[in-house]
DNA sequence: GAATTCATGTAACTTGTTACATGATTTA
DNA sequence: TAAATCATGTAACAAGTTACATGAATTC
C-alpha cells in the first residue's frame, strides 16, 4: 500500500492534480513506483475520503477543469509515519517474466535463447539511455518546485535503476558467452 | 498471468501435488516467481479445469490423500507456446518500497538514512548466502528428476539474482558515501 | 487528416496477500 | 510441550491492469 504515500510525497512539493501526478510518476518516478492514470484518480478519491488531502476546482475555458489536490496536516503526518517505517528490503528479482522462461529454457534452441539475450541486452542499454531524460527532468523540477535539497536524493535513489541495468547486462552477456561455449554454432 | 505457466514448467518434471509444487516455489524459485499456497491451490483448479493438467487421488494412511497433478498434452503445448513467446523485459527495479522511500527521504535525518542503508546491506548479503542454499536444493532436484540439462539453465537464470544482490550492496555502499560525505556526522 | 496533449473519471477484470479451518505425526 | 511438517482448501481483501467514455485544442 505504497502507492497513496508516493503521492503523498509528490504533494508535499506542490498542489497538483492527477493528470501532474501522473506526468511526474511517468517521467520521473517509473523505476521506483509506476502507476496507471486510472489508479491515480481512483487512490486520490480514498485519499481525500481518509482526509489525507484536499482538493479545490481550478476552472478553465478551453480546457476540462483542473481539480488540484493539496496535502492536508493528517497527510503530513501518515506520510512522515510512513516514511520513517522503512520495510525489510526484499528480492528485486521477484516475478521476472524474461527469467521465468530463461529457467525453463532447456525446451528451446540455444539459438533462440542467444537471440532473447542479445535482445535484452539491447532493451537495457535503452533503459540506461532513457534514464538521461529523467535525470534532466528532476533537475528542471527541483528548481521549479524550489525543493532543491530533494535532488540530491532523487538522484541516489535513481542510481539505483543504472546501477541495476548494467549489472543485469553484464549477467546477460555472462550467460551468452556460457550458451556460445556449450553450444557452438 | 505467468503463474500457471511456472506451474507447468514443473509438471513437466514431474507429476506433483500442490504441496510438492509450494516446495518447489520456494527452495528454489522464489527469487524469480514467489507464490502463496493459497494461490497455488487455486490456480490449479483454474488449469485442470482449462484441460491443461490432471488430477488423480493418492489414498494415505496417516496424512492426508495427496491430489497428484500431471500436465496434459494440450499443458504441453499451451507451455511451448508461452516459453517461445519472450517478453520485452521490464525494468526490474519497479515499486521497490525500500526506494520509494529513499527518493522523499530528504525529510529524514541523515543518520537514519545511513542507518537503513547499512541494515540494507546486512540483508542483501544474507540474500547472498541464502543463494547456495538454493544451488543445492536444484543440483539435488537435477539429480531426482533426471533433468540434468535443466540444471545448466537454472543456475544461469538464478545467478542473475547474486549478481543484483551484489550491484545494490555497492549501490548502497556509494550512497552512504555520499551522505557521509554530505553530512558527517 | 491523424495523433498527441490536457483533463476528468468509471467499471470490469486479474493477480497477489492474508486470514481462517482442519488434523495427525514428527521433531526440537 | 511447542513448533514444524504434511496436506487439503475457501473467503475476503488489496492492488494493479485494461477497456471504456468524453471532447476541445494543438501539433505533426
Amino acid at each position: 500500500m505504497s502507492l497513496p504515500h508516493a503521492v503523498l510525497g509528490m504533494l508535499r512539493y506542490r498542489p497538483m492534480t492527477g493528470y501532474d501526478l501522473k506526468l511526474f510518476f511517468d517521467k520521473a518516478m517509473e523505476s521506483v513506483w509506476p502507476a496507471q492514470i486510472s489508479q491515480i484518480y481512483r487512490e486520490l478519491s480514498l485519499m481525500e475520503a481518509k482526509g489525507w488531502i484536499g482538493s479545490h476546482i481550478e476552472p478553465q475555458e478551453t480546457r476540462p477543469d483542473r481539480k488540484v489536490y493539496s496535502i492536508t496536516d493528517d497527510g503530513e503526518v501518515t506520510f512522515k509515519e510512513w516514511l520513517e517505517k522503512f520495510p525489510r528490503s526484499l528480492s528485486v528479482t521477484t516475478r521476472d517474466d524474461f527469467s521465468l522462461r530463461m529457467f525453463f529454457s532447456s525446451g528451446l534452441s540455444p539459438e533462440e535463447l542467444k537471440f532473447q539475450l542479445k535482445r535484452f541486452i539491447r532493451e537495457k542499454q535503452d533503459e540506461i539511455s532513457d534514464q538521461q531524460a529523467v535525470e534532466r527532468y528532476l533537475e528542471k523540477m527541483s528548481e521549479e518546485m524550489g525543493h532543491p535539497e530533494d535532488e540530491f536524493h532523487w538522484r541516489m535513489t535513481l542510481r539505483r535503476s543504472s546501477i541495476l541495468a548494467e549489472a543485469l547486462i553484464l549477467w546477460a552477456e555472462d550467460c551468452y558467452e556460457e550458451l556460445v561455449e556449450k553450444y557452438p554454432s
